[in-house]
DNA sequence: TAGTGGTCTAGACCACACA
DNA sequence: GTGTGGTCTAGACCACTAC
């Protein structure tokens, strides 16, 4: 067949498959970490030339969604530790490379969402859900402060001992744990006076300059997953950001 | 022909196109703004198949160098505005949208280029700069001081009335003036607590928290343009940064 | 050797811009 | 209508992986 356009209300073909994929993806057809059926097979069970498949599939890939491998096949997306530390972890130390931070648990809680938290998530500002607040150190250095906030509907059960205990990184354990995989993020930076409550963890004075960073972090559908906000102490490390395309 | 490798080294026929192309912009071949040849004609003139040269050209429209418009013709990206305040401009009002921002020169000096800016710009520290102070205002509030650093020899006879009566932003005088086309950038960021050099422009009391940003961009070569600092007043204003792929 | 993704072809037709 | 980019096909062969 030439232009069919049996598919969508004129979308084209790759949009269609690529929107099908998607859709595979976040119902949980193909979890992370496995593999696709080969571009040929697939370009088959979609009814479209491999030219076309391989244009849906460039799309995903190039998100980050999916991971080509010559020879092996075609995968989804994991949060192992370097995919995240590349993505979603901008500091780094001055003028130098990303270092794996440590972290220690400060505070884990259940409560309302509140307004601002509320917004970011999209759910109203009396629903439940986990205040976690968590310090970051590099190389042994009290670095960062994370408070994040994240809906305890989609994150039914989770303990303080779960999170203390995962894997590596906070959105593996989402993912691992409860099928929420981040794909990508948006953070606003601002500067501030340390308070008093993040002064201490940091070790600094109370109104030492400090990096505040506010990310929403979304989903396959760009449904928000989590709400952060950091407070970076950047004496000794740095927010890196590349300016592309 | 089927596999043909009388191009380079090994790399396929898309990527020595995508090469070839880069070289005729890097050399003022196809100007700013110009349109190139359809998509046809570069295709014989390449020697490959029109689904070849479009992958190449992809490439190129994908990091924003090239423009495509359905109809009309593929054009090499101009520093129009738009374009501009999209891509390197990250400030915004709270919450709010993108807006254009107006500037005050505060200095401009001939001077040499000293140790950070050298290794920046890949320059001798004995080589002649350009030092430009320059203050931006957004809705008539000034928010950001500008410390900017650029080699004399690539800029050769500036002057700050040059600078001042610039068509609209610096990176196109850059370009129109220059032909010095920045096409990416990359930023290292942080919190300071504002000297009294800059604390004054800002209209802020020394020691206010400010944001700082250490820019280098970049041109097609990667060859380094610019280095600039940034300190911006963070109270009313953000930074705003995407966490894509 | 078999299976995967990577590249490439030589067309075709569609959608859009402009005169 | 002519010319442009946008989409799509139905193959082919190459390079890599794993057995």
């Amino acid at each position: 067949m030439g232009g069919q356009l049996d598919f969508g209300r004129g979308l084209p073909a790759y949009r269609v498959v690529k929107d099908r994929l998607i859709q595979a993806l976040a119902t949980g057809h193909y979890p992370a970490g496995s593999s696709l059926p080969a571009e040929k097979q697939l370009a088959e069970e979609h009814g479209v030339s491999i030219g076309t498949l391989r244009k849906a599939v460039d799309s995903l890939v190039s998100e980050g969604i999916l991971i080509r491998q010559q020879g092996k096949g075609t995968f989804v997306s994991q949060h192992d530790n370097q995919r995240l530390l590349y993505y979603y972890f901008h500091i780094v130390p001055q003028g130098q490379q990303k270092v794996r931070p440590t972290t220690k648990l400060l505070r884990f809680q259940r409560a309302r969402a509140g307004e601002e938290a509320a917004e970011r998530l999209h759910i109203s500002s009396s629903s439940w859900v986990f205040r976690i607040r968590n310090l970051l150190l590099i190389q042994a250095k009290p670095v960062i402060v994370d408070e994040i906030v994240i809906d305890a509907a989609r994150f039914d059960g989770l303990t303080a001992r779960q999170f203390e205990s995962r894997p590596e990184s906070i959105y593996q354990l989402y993912e691992s744990d409860f099928s929420q995989t981040v794909v990508r993020a948006s953070e606003r930076l601002r500067a501030c006076s340390a308070s008093e409550e993040h002064a201490k963890p940091l070790d600094v004075e109370a109104h030492f300059p400090l990096l505040q960073i506010r990310r929403v972090a979304y989903g396959f559908r760009d449904d928000p997953i989590e709400w952060r906000v950091s407070y970076v102490n950047t004496s000794e490390h740095e927010y890196f950001s590349e300016l592309d395309s």
